[in-house]
DNA sequence: TGACTATTACTGCCTGTGCAAATACTGTAA
DNA sequence: TTACAGTATTTGCACAGGCAGTAATAGTCA
């Protein structure tokens, strides 16, 4: 056994149970900490948390649909369809049939839409460093690759 | 300077952005990662992935009222009110009016509720386990302290 | 006692997510 | 050409969370 990295299956067993060193409630109060300050530093752009995402995707091009966005950010075609609904009656954006594939909703930023994406990022990056203040660059990139791993394992099992 | 850790406050910047490496996204996904295993693994009982977590709390005793489950789970008393609705309208808790403090509702748990938080725990610890399978004792602690020093930044800043 | 503050539970409104079904359309194989 | 499998979008239903406001109650202090 390689003694420098011992691997274990039993992080927790059915017999206790302690929220505080549960990894589901310390993920889901991390997200929730991040999101509340998102949601504050957007709100002067009448943007919540997670609308900037499809913003952001759309800016950069390639032409992504309803479907592939969905794919891209993990969620499904009938939560982005709603989501869609909302940035374009915010005037964020335009939904325009495909005349090459009917099935196909072209997407594109208004000139509000796009402007917000000039200054999103900056504000998301103020969000996020602050929250990972006392971090080296070597924690931030072993935290990063600990949250991919995870989420490969869902395939493993 | 410290050469061992290299303290920075620009892990982004503004001018670019990736999905790939946002800790928002990837905190975001690893959770809806273990929310779906977690809501898999609790379908045979009838639970969601969130809704044994009262329960839990109340089977500890300490006659937690909605609003100190609603602190505990870092929540608000009125989503907490409707989570009780529904695991009321399961039959797997009971709401009575304290009569020492008519302002809070004492919750009790049935019987079908209290077997429940026996089944539980081992369903949970499952699926945790699985998704931090190929971790070592020691990266299993830093990920949670390094989970718990973003939580804490909210207040730093 | 009476005014005031804090707390508890609840409700309405909005945002957001997941799942399943329906509809429309595309491309392919018989 | 026709049947069929796959894809894109939308909708209904349920669950869940945040925020603001309300009514009832408790405790405190002048």
């Amino acid at each position: 056994m390689n003694p420098e990295k011992q691997i274990t299956n039993e992080f927790y067993s059915g017999d206790r149970w302690s929220a505080e060193e549960s990894i589901g409630y310390l993920l889901r109060t991390t997200v929730s900490t991040l999101m509340r300050a998102a949601e504050t530093e957007m709100r002067p752009y009448g943007l919540t948390a997670v609308q900037w995402a499809p913003l952001m995707i759309i800016s950069r091009g390639g032409n992504p649909t309803a479907a592939s966005l969905a794919r891209d950010l993990n969620t499904d075609t009938g939560a982005m369809t709603r989501m869609l609904d909302r940035l374009e009656a915010k005037g964020l954006l335009a939904r325009n049939r495909s005349s090459t594939d009917r099935r196909v909703v072209m997407l594109t930023l208004t000139d509000q839409g796009r402007e917000l994406t000039t200054l999103i990022p900056h504000h998301l990056a103020r969000v996020y460093n602050n929250h990972l203040s006392g971090f080296s660059q070597d924690e931030f990139a072993q935290l990063k690759q600990m949250l991919r791993r995870i989420i490969s394992n869902r395939d493993v099992v």
